[in-house]
DNA sequence: CGCTGTGAAAGAGTTCACAGCG
DNA sequence: CGCTGTGAACTCTTTCACAGCG
C-alpha cells in the first residue's frame, strides 16, 4: 500500500515471514483470554479453533518462534503469552498519536483495545482550534501546530491518522518529518511515505467492496454451488449489467467535499 | 478468519483472484479521482501509482477482468470505472445495518464513502433503549429487538458489527439467522459463521500490534540494515526482556469490562 | 513507437503427512 | 500414544520480460 514503498518488500524480517506476523495478535488474543480463564495448557487444534485458523497453520507460525512448545501435551499458555508479546514487541509499552479527532478519532481515543496491549495514547491531535483544550476520552486535545514538539517530547513513532481524505497526505508528511516511522492510516487516500516507514491501512469502504463482490458471486451462483470441474470459457456474471457503454467520456463531474469521492453507477 | 469457515477456501471464484479483488476497490478509487479531474485515458504506470502498486500487477489484475485497453494508449477511465464497478458489484446498492452506535458506530454511521459507492445504511440498530429513536447522522436508531424484521423488511445481506466483543458473536448468529450472508466486524473478536457468510474484520490493535512488530525490528537493527548472511542461532531482540518467566500459571487475572481483554507483558 | 496483455519464472504462503519426542 | 515440529508438495501471488497490437 502506499506510493512511495509501503509494505517493505524487504520481505522475511528476521526469519519471520510477513503473513506469520499478521497471524500472532490473533493467536495472541486468544492466548490472553484462556490465560484469564487459567487455562494452563493448549493443543495446537485447540488454539487454532479459538484463533479461527487451521492447527497446520498454526504449528507452522510457532516454528519461526521457536520451539515453545511439549509434544504431546501442547503450549504452555503463559509462556506463549509471554514469547509472543515479545516478539511483537508488546513488552515495552509504545506512545501513539491520533490525528484527526472527529467521530473516528474520538472512537480511537476511546478504544479499551489501545490502553492495554503495549499502547499508549500519548496525545489527541487536532487542526480545529475549538477542539483543543477540549478531553476526549479523558485526554485533553491538542492542536496541531504542535504536532512535531508533541512528537519529540514522547519519543513517539507510532501515528494515527483519522483525518478527512484531503489533508491526511500533509498530517503524514508531518508525522513522518517529525519521526514517526509507522502509520496507521484511516483515510480513504494512498499515502506516499519514504523508505523506512510502514504504513498499513483500514478501509471501511475497501472491506464493503470486497464483500459486495463475493455477496453478487453468491446472488449469480445460486446454481452450480460445487464450482464445476473445468469452469468453462467466459460465463457472464450475473446478467446485470448493458454490454458496454464506451467512450463515455468525461462528464460524471460532481466534486466532493473532500480530496475523495466516488460516483459509481452508468446503468 | 473467523472460526466456522470464512475466507472460503473456495477460491478464484470465477477466475478472478482474492488478491486481485482485493486491489480493485484501489483502483476504482483512483479512478474516479481521476475521472473527476475529467481526464480521459490513463496508462497502467499512471494509475499504478496513483493506486500505490506496480504497473505489471496493475495489468495482470486488468487482464483478469478481460482486454480493457488500448495498446499503445492506456486505459480508458470512464469505461474502466464502469467495469470495474460492475465487477465488484456497485452497480446496485447494498443496504447495509450497522449494529452497536457507539462511537465507532456513530462514526460510521456518518462515513461519507458509504453513502456513495453503492451502499446505503438502511438501519442503525443498538440495544440500549436509551438510544432508540436517536438519530445519529440524520438516522434514527432502532432498538435491537426489530432487528430482524428490519433485515427482512429491507432485504439487508451486508451488516456492520461495531458493538462490544462480549456480544458481537450473538450479533452476528442473529443477523445471519435473519438473512445476513456478508458481515463486517469491528469487534476484536473471532466470528464463527457457517458455510456460505464472508466475515471480514477490521481490527485496530492487531494492525498496530503489526506496526509495533516492525517498529521494534527497525530499533533492533540499526546496525547491520543488510540481514545478516545466516541469522545466527537465537539472537534475542532488544535487551528487554528477562530470560523465560516459565510457569507463572494463572494469576495475570484481571478481567476487563467486556469478554475481551489484554494485559500483556510479564517482566 | 508506446503501451497493453500475458506466458513463464520466481517467490510466498498454505496444506499435507509423518517422523519422532515426551 | 498424542501432539509437536517440519520437509515436501502444492497453490496462490508477484514479478519479469517481451510479443504484438494500435
Amino acid at each position: 500500500m502506499a506510493t512511495g514503498r509501503t509494505h517493505r518488500p524487504a520481505t522475511r524480517s528476521r526469519g519471520i515471514p510477513e503473513a506469520t506476523v499478521a497471524r500472532l495478535p490473533l493467536y495472541l488474543r486468544a492466548l490472553t483470554a484462556l490465560s484469564e480463564r487459567s487455562v494452563p495448557t493448549v493443543s495446537s487444534e485447540e488454539l487454532a479453533a479459538a484463533a479461527g485458523v487451521n492447527s497446520a497453520k498454526l504449528r507452522k507460525d510457532f516454528s519461526y518462534l521457536g520451539s515453545y512448545g511439549t509434544r504431546g501435551v501442547g503450549y504452555d499458555v503463559e509462556y506463549l503469552v509471554y514469547q509472543i508479546s515479545r516478539e511483537l514487541g508488546l513488552t515495552q509499552d509504545w506512545p501513539v498519536v491520533i490525528v484527526g479527532i472527529g467521530n473516528l478519532g474520538a472512537a480511537l481515543a476511546g478504544y479499551g483495545g489501545f490502553a492495554s496491549r503495549g499502547f499508549r495514547v500519548a496525545a489527541l491531535i487536532d487542526a480545529d482550534p475549538a477542539m483543543t483544550g477540549k478531553p476526549v476520552a479523558g485526554i485533553p486535545v491538542q492542536h496541531s501546530d504542535d504536532l512535531e514538539k508533541i512528537i519529540n517530547e514522547d519519543g513517539v513513532s507510532i501515528g494515527v491518522i483519522a483525518t478527512p481524505a484531503g489533508v491526511a497526505q500533509q498530517v503524514c508528511d508531518r508525522l513522518v518529518a517529525a519521526g514517526v516511522t509507522s502509520i496507521l492510516n484511516f483515510a480513504p487516500t494512498v499515502l506516499s511515505v519514504p523508505d523506512g516507514v510502514d504504513v498499513r491501512k483500514v478501509d471501511l469502504s475497501i472491506e464493503l467492496q470486497i464483500l459486495a463482490f463475493h455477496e453478487q458471486r453468491k446472488a449469480g451462483e445460486e446454481t452450480s454451488a460445487e464450482e464445476g470441474p473445468d469452469a468453462g470459457a467466459e460465463p457472464e456474471a450475473a446478467a446485470v449489467a448493458p454490454p458496454a457503454p464506451r467512450g463515455a467520456t468525461g462528464s460524471t463531474g460532481r466534486k466532493g467535499p473532500d480530496g475523495d469521492v466516488p460516483a459509481v453507477m452508468p446503468a
